[in-house]
RNA sequence: GGGCAAGUGGCGGAACUGGUAUACGCGUAGGUCUCAAAAACCUAUGGCCGUAAGGUCUUGUGGGUUCGAUUCCCACCUUGCCCACCA
């Protein structure tokens, strides 16, 4: 069936859940692109793959078949034959020969086999800490099924639970899975999804240790730089150092309490509630910051995610919103230490009658507002800052001070008696500059200059510069004052490096992949227990793992399978086995695979379709991965194309596939919204069903509306009345059979070809919408001219891949043979003649017909002759003439 | 709160790297055919002024760059999607 002359073309789409409400008229709108795309690569000359399969185990059809008490694999069969039926009423290229479904034991055999392989690589592990939950399915979920701490598939909230579970090590992928991203032709969003996903966050480990202990706590931070502005640390109440410090601290009632009370919280409450931040101090100890040696408190906070860096983090008020908030809250010192670097300098300028708004404009300083009449805040540029310190020494009244806020924060005191006195915000001068600033304004609150800037009374202009989540420049900061955040973070953490209290380290949001499901439609996980042996794995010859046939198979939801129930001597037969090392007795795997294992290699299951069965054969595979094109809904992004990815990575290492990712182009197909324009649903009762409109104007015209809705990837509201537009021009078409046809008119030949040249680049950008008004429009102009044989065949070529049943039927009656995709001859594209728009002052007054190579001085004299040119310059000077060949003539007077 | 995408007639939408905005389809109106209706076909169809010729305004809002902006830049408004305490 494949050439070897030829280019091989793998085009696949998202294969279908089976659900039992069958298709509504948005699923084809994906099957019939591929379809449309798939006739015209076969046309061009490719040998083509384009199959069709059912993604079929998972919850649905279980959840269905509990409800009306039948047997999923019933129900999956009902479904399969109903949506099969339905698909091929569109009459759509699929190559049912190659047809799977991953609820065939011939099928999971091998979804089974590469589960061994990846326990084998010691990709699969046994776990039970704690995972999200579903108490409404009774299973186990991955972090990707969780959406806003709510169950993917019924939104119920998810709960933590500590269950027995099969995790999936993808984890160790992430980098090259993240790498790989940039060779794929997909689109931006959703490759920037996946991304995000992964997460990727590079940063420093840092070391702080506990006074008077052993214990140190690490932290992870990507802000070493702000090191010096950390006044507390906080642990994850998960932390597992926080069940010792407790015990040491003066308060470990009120530490139980919390820790408890944070247990209690789903995930949902929090984090997505994004409730006031809350935490406790674990009084009388204390951790010692590595850079300085200062001692800070640490707090124990579930604003702090324990699965996440090291469980606990340094806590920096001054330049990171979380820390600010928990500080205002409780009261907790904040140290600007980096600011904001925009080459200028802030200062309130009080105290200096003496210094008129021009002797400051002297300096290129801006005043940026005058609050009062003696106060003016300023903002004074880097260079005139040496020539600013010189006018405040001379002009500054006595008894006030000024101070100027940028890459460093200095002071300047005018004493009584004249004397001045400049210090530098730094740490050994911090107590005398709070000392003074107390003094000159008489204030006894005890309240620190920081403290008042960045208080309640602040307007904020010192703020924007001193508290700030942006890189800056480091002040405060001993001997990195000056430097900028990027290389503070080096040099940092390099000199922690040489203390052993930190080093740099790299994050990633992924988290490994809870692969069990404690429900019964699934694939059985090929393992089993050996009281002596422990965890071994189905030795490969005895693939498949047949899920056995029960009549009760509800979901316990206490965390076991239902296959675990031996009270049913068919569970009972199934699950008592022997251990493939020992020969002893053992028991079968209960828990079994989630609804994506069987779409993670389902491309590669085509390939190896051999009559119903399967073979793994390099030769037969390796010549059509990566798939070229694959076409499906977005909403995939991070869940089945992020765990494919995953599966694909490790079958390359097995060397079981050639190529290091699975599918090269990705397209995503837009959701085909009901009339109301929302998502269509039953239970909305906005679904439209394909089926009575096949009937009433046959496949072509669907098809085609499908498509020409609009732009492919963007969603589309379904009108029902589009159709009628689409029927009314095949009609049309069908009409040239009947009509008299010439044997050659040159007049076709310029539409064609720009046909041919349109409608080819349109098919190739998935911009069928345009390609089809090509087709329309360039069906009314020959009308006009009336039809000539090549020219209906090339066109009725154009139009195949839409309408193949309408062509065909044409093209018998007209008796043309259609085998190629046609190429068009670019000498008939360019047209030598060209109507062009004349613009007077950026309006368009007239239009001219000229040489498409006029040159412009004769094109002028035409122009200018003009009648109605003239009326419109009259007097004018005209002041520009510019001509754009084949585009534009524009005069300005 | 952050990221991304998008705002064009009554509606779906078109417009290549800045060059005649509203292609194509739907709908609507008038007409042809018909005893009548449906279907089909033909014509018209962005708003305003005008009998007309023609003029004038118009691509979410407000600015900017340009001979010229739906397209580029800035600010704002609206909608959709994704992520959401990831330190």
């Amino acid at each position: 069936m494949t050439d070897k002359e030829k280019k091989n073309f793998y085009c696949l789409d998202m294969f279908p859940y089976p659900s039992g409400s069958g298709l509504h008229v948005g699923h084809p709108r994906g099957y019939t692109a591929t379809d449309v795309y798939t006739r015209f690569k076969k046309l061009q000359g490719y040998n083509v793959i384009h199959p069709m399969g059912w993604d079929a185990f998972g919850l649905p059809a279980e959840n269905y078949a509990i409800k009306n008490k039948i047997h999923p694999s019933k129900v999956v069969e009902e479904n399969v034959a109903h949506f099969k039926d339905q698909l091929n009423k569109f009459d759509l290229n699929y190559d049912w020969d190659r047809e799977v479904n991953t609820t065939d034991p011939k099928y999971y055999r091998w979804t089974q086999f590469i589960f061994l392989k990846l326990f084998e690589r010691g990709l699969a592990y046994e776990s039970e800490t704690p995972i999200n939950f579903c108490p409404s399915c009774k299973t186990g979920l991955a972090n990707e099924e969780v959406v806003g701490g709510k169950c993917e598939r019924c939104g119920t909230a998810v709960e933590r639970k500590n269950i027995r579970q099969w995790i999936l090590k993808i984890t160790e992928y992430a980098d090259r899975l993240l790498e790989d991203l940039d060779g794929l032709d997909w689109p931006e969003p959703i490759k920037e999804m996946q991304k995000n996903w992964i997460g990727r966050s590079e940063g420093s480990n840092i070391v702080f240790d506990i006074k008077d202990s052993k214990d140190r706590i690490e932290v992870y931070t990507t802000r070493a730089d702000t090191l010096y502005g950390c006044t507390w640390v906080v642990l994850a109440p998960e932390h597992q150092l926080v069940n010792k410090l407790k015990v040491e601290s003066e308060n470990q009632e009120e530490i139980d309490e919390y820790i408890q009370k944070s247990k209690n919280k789903s995930d949902l409450e929090r984090t997505e509630l994004q409730k006031e931040k809350t935490g406790v101090e674990l009084k009388g100890i204390k951790a010692i910051n590595p850079i300085n040696g200062q001692e800070v408190a640490v707090w124990v906070a579930d604003y702090v995610l324990g699965h996440y860096g090291t469980g606990a983090v340094m806590a920096v008020p001054a330049h990171d919103e979380r820390d600010f908030e928990f500080a205002k809250k409780y009261n907790i010192e904040i140290i600007p230490s980096v600011v904001k670097s925009t080459g200028n300098y802030r200062s309130y300028l009080m105290g200096a009658e003496d210094i008129s708004d021009q002797d400051l404009e002297k300096l290129d300083i801006i005043i940026v507002q005058k609050p009062e009449s003696d106060v003016r805040k300023i903002e004074i540029p880097k260079d005139s800052i040496a020539k600013y310190e010189e006018l405040i020494t001379e002009k500054l009244s006595v008894g006030f001070w000024n101070e100027y806020v940028g890459e460093k924060i200095i002071f300047i005191f005018k004493h009584k008696d004249g004397q001045v006195e400049r210090l530098e915000y730094k740490n050994e001068n911090i107590d005398r500059i709070n000392k003074l600033s107390a003094e000159f304004t008489n204030d006894t609150s005890g309240k620190t200059i920081i403290e008042d800037w960045l208080g309640e009374g602040a307007d904020g202009y010192y703020q924007d510069y001193l508290l700030s989540t942006d890189y800056g420049i480091l002040i405060n900061s001993e001997e990195f004052d000056g430097l900028s955040s990027v290389d503070a973070k080096k040099k940092i953490t390099e000199k922690l490096k040489e203390s052993g209290h930190g080093d740099f380290t790299v994050n990633y949001k992924l988290r490994d992949w809870v692969f069990s499901r404690q429900r019964y439609w699934g694939e059985p996980i090929p393992i089993v227990h050996c009281e002596k042996c422990g965890i071994i794995a189905v030795s490969e010859k005895d693939l498949p793992v047949l899920l056995p046939h029960v009549e009760k198979y509800e979901p316990t939801g206490d965390g076991t399978s239902p296959l675990s129930n031996e009270s049913d001597p068919a569970i009972a037969a199934w699950l008592n086995t022997t251990c493939p090392k020992c020969g002893g007795s053992a028991k079968r795997e209960t828990n079994t695979m989630p609804q994506w294992a069987g779409s993670c290699w389902y491309y590669i299951a085509y390939l190896m379709k051999q009559g119903s069965d399967y073979v793994w054969e390099r030769d037969k595979i390796d010549p059509w991965l990566p798939v070229d094109l694959y076409v499906g809904g977005a909403e995939h992004a991070v869940l089945h194309l992020l765990y494919s990815r995953f599966w694909h990575k490790v079958l390359y290492d097995e060397k079981l596939v050639g190529s290091i990712e699975p599918f090269q182009k990705l397209i995503s197909v837009g959701t085909i919204l009901g009339i109301d324009g929302v998502k269509m649903s039953k239970s909305r009762g906005n679904v439209i069903d394909p089926d009575p409109l096949i009937e009433k104007f046959g496949s072509d015209p669907l098809k085609m509306y499908e498509l020409y809705i609009g732009p492919f990837s963007q969603p589309a509201k379904w009108s029902q009345n589009g159709i009628v537009g689409m029927h009314r021009f095949l009609q049309k078409v069908e009409k040239i059979s009947d009509a008299e046809i010439s044997s050659s008119n040159d007049k076709n030949l310029v539409p064609i070809n720009k046909a041919i040249k349109k409608v080819t680049e349109d098919i190739e950008s998935f911009s069928f919408n345009t390609a089809i008004s090509t087709l329309i429009e360039t069906f009314d102009l020959i009308s006009t001219n009336s039809w000539d044989k090549p020219s209906a065949e090339i066109f009725l070529t154009l139009l195949s891949p839409f309408a193949p049943k309408m062509v065909e039927q044409v093209s018998q009656k007209i008796g043309m043979q259609m085998s190629v995709w046609p190429e068009f001859d670019s000498k008939f594209i360019a047209d030598d003649k060209v109507t062009i728009a004349i613009q007077i002052n950026g309006k368009v007054r007239d239009q001219i017909e000229i040489a498409i190579d006029e040159l412009e001085q004769k094109v002028k004299e035409l122009v200018l002759e003009r009648e109605k040119i003239k009326s419109w310059i009259l007097e004018a000077k005209i002041k520009k003439f510019i001509y754009i060949p084949g585009k534009i003539i524009s005069i300005v007077v």
